[in-house]
DNA sequence: ATTTTGCCTTGACATGGATCAAGGCAACTT
DNA sequence: AAGTTGCCTTGATCCATGTCAAGGCAAAAT
């Protein structure tokens, strides 16, 4: 929790040279455009291990972008039982399921050192309107965000729900430039089991039948899938193929 | 399955006659700009019980708003079984998650008679970007669709999602000015239980144990909740409160 | 180097809910 | 009115996964 990234602190990347473009929000832009997108764009210092962006029933203002690193967004229900809503990736918006209440319905939290671009809502609404690619990615991401919300409760063995989020994320991972096959899991058991509604237990449990079956090798957060093929029989491709 | 209800079949109403334009796409829309949308509607004829208005992974080219009745949208995994992702009430809008891969990811059929206006989404776009209100709206309507997609990922005890489910559906019914507490289930039980994820018996039993309880009281389809408060407490208020 | 801490793993046991099987009830058919 | 059909309910049983408890291991702290 020190704080030696001091190279990361000051670094306000510019749309134009942030590498994410193919993913995020400028996707689509043409140069022109997208220097009207950086202008409402709030870039903030990063974020520490687990240091809170919002927090749920905070009025909304923003949404963002991951920027780096990775973020988890939870809500706490009426019993205080957290749940991870979702982890969202590098080029990846989060916040946009609190545009109809107009407040956060969840706290967005890093993992590990990570920083985001701040979007002011109001602005970007507005300047949506006049460039239709902005819009038409606008939507396009929400639609994306429909589908990745829906395709978890497709799932319910045990076995499928790991299976789909280990393809889910490599197939994210390889969008992103990296292996699709060797993955460092961010996250510890304990939050990707909260993720699928699960124990810890069942999850380090399945880690091991998987080793065993071959399908891959884990060694604490390092993970490298052996058999993509049979993962996606276990996952019955609801969301990853 | 007679076709007795000749009553609907040419009955093309337009935005304006709609009485839907409380919570539908309309919302917000000077009568001027609410023209320019009617203009671009397709209305269709009434679907009879169990009719397909599209299936998964035909090319995307419509959205729907429920005009009357109800639709559910379905996705069927690599082993055949069958995931009911939602259930459509008049006013909200289905297809959203074909937006950014172009074509339907799930199947909409209609539960009893029920009837939709298309709208080609091209034009949508297109007129979104003319309309400030119009794409106000979208964009809130696709953000509560986030929501309402997360919102069932939260709970994992049977009771409780079933409760969330009672709730979340008195809550649309009254947002229609239907009573809240007296509810004419449109769906068999089979497809309650398939949308939770869990057995029919299971929903069965749930529903005799709250009626023990004096939560509800439920005779076939025709539902009477009889205290709320307590159906909230067990729902845990994740996505009804 | 030793201790501490946090996370992960493993085992034993308990249980919620699935599955299997039978029966009931209401609506439609003949 | 009797039969048929489809859906719902109820009971008995089983199993996947949760829970509880203990131990292991690696990284951080002292």
């Amino acid at each position: 929790m020190s704080n030696e990234n001091t190279a990361f602190t000051a670094v306000f990347l510019k749309c134009s040279q942030c590498g994410l473009g193919k993913l995020c929000l400028p996707l689509g832009l043409d140069a022109q455009d997208m220097s009207k997108l950086e202008n409402i764009i709030e870039p903030s210092s990063p974020y520490n291990d687990n240091q809170t962006v919002f927090r749920a029933d905070q009025p909304f203002e923003r949404i963002y972008a991951v920027k780096s690193g990775i973020f988890k967004t939870v809500v706490i229900d009426a019993n205080g039982n957290e749940h991870i809503l979702g982890f969202h990736l590098p080029g990846e918006l989060f916040g946009l399921d609190a545009i109809y209440p107009k407040k956060y319905r969840s706290t967005a939290i890093s993992l590990g050192t990570s920083s985001v671009c701040g979007i002011n809502y109001t602005d970007l609404e507005s300047l949506a309107g006049k460039l239709p690619s902005l819009q038409r990615q606008l939507f396009s991401l929400m639609s994306k965000e429909v589908h990745t919300s829906q395709a978890l409760s497709v799932e319910h063995a045990a076995d499928q729900k790991l299976a789909s989020f280990i393809l889910a994320l490599s197939a994210r991972y390889k969008q992103r430039g990296y292996s699709e096959t060797r993955i460092n899991l961010m996250m510890p058991r304990r939050d990707i089991a909260n993720h699928l509604n699960m124990a810890a237990e069942t999850v380090s449990r399945l880690f091991k039948r998987f080793q065993n079956e071959g399908l891959l090798d884990i060694k604490r957060t390092d993970l490298q899938i052996t058999n993509m093929e049979a993962l996606k029989r276990i996952a019955g491709c609801a969301s990853a193929c």
